[in-house]
RNA sequence: GCGGGCGUAGCUCAAUGGUAGAGCCCCAGCCUUCCAAGCUGGCCGUGAGGGUUCGAUUCCCUUCGCCCGCUCCA
């Protein structure tokens, strides 16, 4: 496991091998953005290459998989970036995503204006003439908060806690917000020692705002999206209609995706441009929790399986008060990444059980929980939908049962990004080997799986004379036309050369030596082992396709 | 966005208010028969903008970026 690797180790090999450079560079670079260099291209694409085949192109829909309650069909989808506003006030993003924020100008704190939590206390003698003050609390939980706020108070006000009950007037028997309307200068922060620290809310827009047309004004806004997933919904009725495929389905999609984070770092780990792999699975209500569990571990396997070591991956269920408005059940796929801290681990995948929430959305206009938790269409003050929706009948009918249901969604949504760096993490490793002479040497390789290394095999010739070369060409040529990327390097001794290909991942080097030219067979190099094994020359382009097969 | 730290060659690191150096890497040539050999030569730099100064990589301001903490994370 390689433990102690560093973040500045694999940052500094992705821009020296060219992996990953910073965006804009030369202009002094642009936070939050990055661009794939001409090996990080080619192992980004390998990546959702790998998912694209293994979720559409290679599924097959007359047999169940294992696990599977069913068989089932997939179906992919390319859908435009920008997206009609509606969807992303029916969705939920437009209002989640304007987040007012607040800061304590004293502790250099920020808070989520609406997530404030305090409680309003009155105070007969008070040396400042305010008596009436919002104590606030950053405890976890309402209990604790509300013990939280008296020993704050106690602190703020001097008062010896014995003596709370009599100085002490709460206005309130729990735990409250605060509203724009209220006085911010009666509001005390945690850790404060002033009353009034508190920043006017401000807004923060998650989302890429752009104008339609060149003329647009502030009525032609529309947003970047901020996930592909609201394509496929409302899509949802254009694949039934024209790709004769039935519920269980699964629509997929790739693409970029936008979202003004407010701290980009670790990376290309929060990045505010970044492609998702997604794909929204749509299922009868009853056997929505079989396929929930189905997607959750057949996703978890499917990082396992190309190489995500299983002690630092792992599937995470949400707790209850961790899910979305909108789900009945969330897992998390988690890789720990070198910049996590020890326990911490940062997230690949989520897959989630999305209900009926978005084709309901799509139909009735934006939902929320009422007071029985239940979704229903959120309305305002006219009694009208919030965000009405588009009014299309997006139920489905099952023309075998003849029955009328909307389908439940289950969503696993991965970032190709993320996936790509933890391959990188995952795959990074110093060694020592041993030189010419036997002493060891420090080595650098990405032990990536093979699938995923942008050079499959590098040709070699061991010396740049003999007609070894032009032998080597000719294999390297015949690696291209059999469709294996290839790379052909004379240059330097072959020790070095050797390293170079580790250090990128090439998993096989094919040497071709003095013996060659004489029976035609050459050595076929493991990237991991090490070890060499001599094969005739003819047959050496069929073994790598079958080492590629697995 | 706030606070702290930091920006010198592709990488690692020197140096200086007065022509910016080294090692590695890379490229060319010689040599070289299996794991970063050697020799010769070559390419390449003070993040950007402004100010002070006869002269700024050095001092000051602004900006951009990186790291840490806070915050955020659908």
């Amino acid at each position: 496991m390689p433990s102690a690797v560093s973040m500045d180790k694999i940052v500094a090999l992705c821009k020296r091998r060219g992996f990953i450079f910073q965006s804009s560079e030369i202009y002094g670079g642009l936070n939050g953005f990055w661009d794939y260099g001409p090996l990080g291209v080619e192992l980004k694409r390998n990546v959702k290459e790998a998912w694209w085949r293994d979720m559409i192109t290679n599924h097959d829909e007359f047999s169940t998989p294992p696990g599977a309650p069913s068989a089932f069909s997939m179906v992919g989808l390319d859908c435009s970036l920008i997206m009609h506003p509606q969807v992303w006030k029916c969705s939920g993003h437009y209002d989640l995503f304007h987040d007012m924020m607040s800061d304590c100008r004293e502790t250099k704190r920020r808070f989520r204006f609406d997530q404030i939590r305090g409680r309003w206390v009155h105070v007969e003698k008070d040396a400042r003439g305010i008596h009436r003050y919002f104590i606030m609390t950053d405890a976890d939980t309402p209990e604790a908060g509300l013990e939280d706020t008296v020993v704050k108070a106690c602190k703020f006000f001097d008062v010896r806690r014995k003596d709370a009950e009599a100085a002490l007037t709460w206005q309130s028997p729990g735990l409250v917000g605060i509203t724009p309307k209220d006085n911010l200068a009666h509001v005390v922060t945690p850790g404060a020692t002033q009353p009034g620290t508190m920043t006017e809310p401000r807004e923060f827009n998650l989302m890429f705002k752009t104008t339609i047309g060149a003329l647009g004004g502030a009525e032609d806004a529309a947003f970047l999206r901020p996930e592909t997933a609201q394509g496929m919904f409302v899509n949802f009725k254009n694949v039934l209609d024209t790709q004769r495929v039935r519920v269980p389905f699964g629509i997929a999609q790739m693409g970029k995706s936008f979202r003004n984070e407010i701290t980009p770092r670790n990376f290309t780990f929060r990045s505010r441009e970044f492609e998702q792999m997604e794909m929204e699975f749509f299922c009868h209500p009853d056997q929505s929790r079989a396929w929930y569990q189905y997607w959750r571990d057949r996703r978890y396997q499917w990082y396992l399986s190309h190489g995500l070591g299983s002690d630092r991956l792992r599937l995470r269920d949400h707790a209850a008060d961790e899910l979305s408005h909108y789900s009945v059940g969330t897992a998390d796929v988690e890789y720990a990444f070198p910049f996590c801290e020890p326990g911490e681990f940062g997230e690949l995948e989520g897959v989630a059980h999305r209900g009926d929430f978005d084709l309901r959305s799509h139909m009735e206009g934006k939902l929320v929980r009422d007071a029985s938790g239940c979704l229903a269409v959120e309305t305002g003050a006219d009694g009208k939908p919030r965000h009405p929706g588009s009014g299309k009948d997006l139920v489905y009918f099952d023309d075998q049962s003849r029955e009328r249901y909307v389908p439940h969604v289950i969503e696993p949504a991965a970032g190709a990004d993320r996936a790509t760096l933890a391959f990188l993490c995952e795959s990074y490793h110093e060694d020592a080997q041993p030189d010419e002479k036997g002493a060891l040497q420090p080595r650098v390789v990405l032990k990536l799986h093979p699938r995923l290394s942008p050079i499959k095999v590098a040709v070699l010739p061991l010396v740049k004379k003999d007609g070894m070369p032009e032998l080597g060409l000719e294999l390297y040529r015949n690696f291209k036309r059999a469709g294996i990327p290839s790379y052909f390097d004379q240059q330097a001794a072959i020790g070095k050369r050797y390293r170079r290909q580790d250090e990128i991942g090439t998993p096989w080097c094919i040497t071709v030596d003095g013996q060659s030219l004489q029976d035609q067979t050459v050595t076929l190099r493991d990237r991991d082992s090490l070890e060499q094994v001599r094969m005739p020359v003819n047959r050496v382009i069929d073994e790598i396709a079958a080492r590629l097969r697995g």
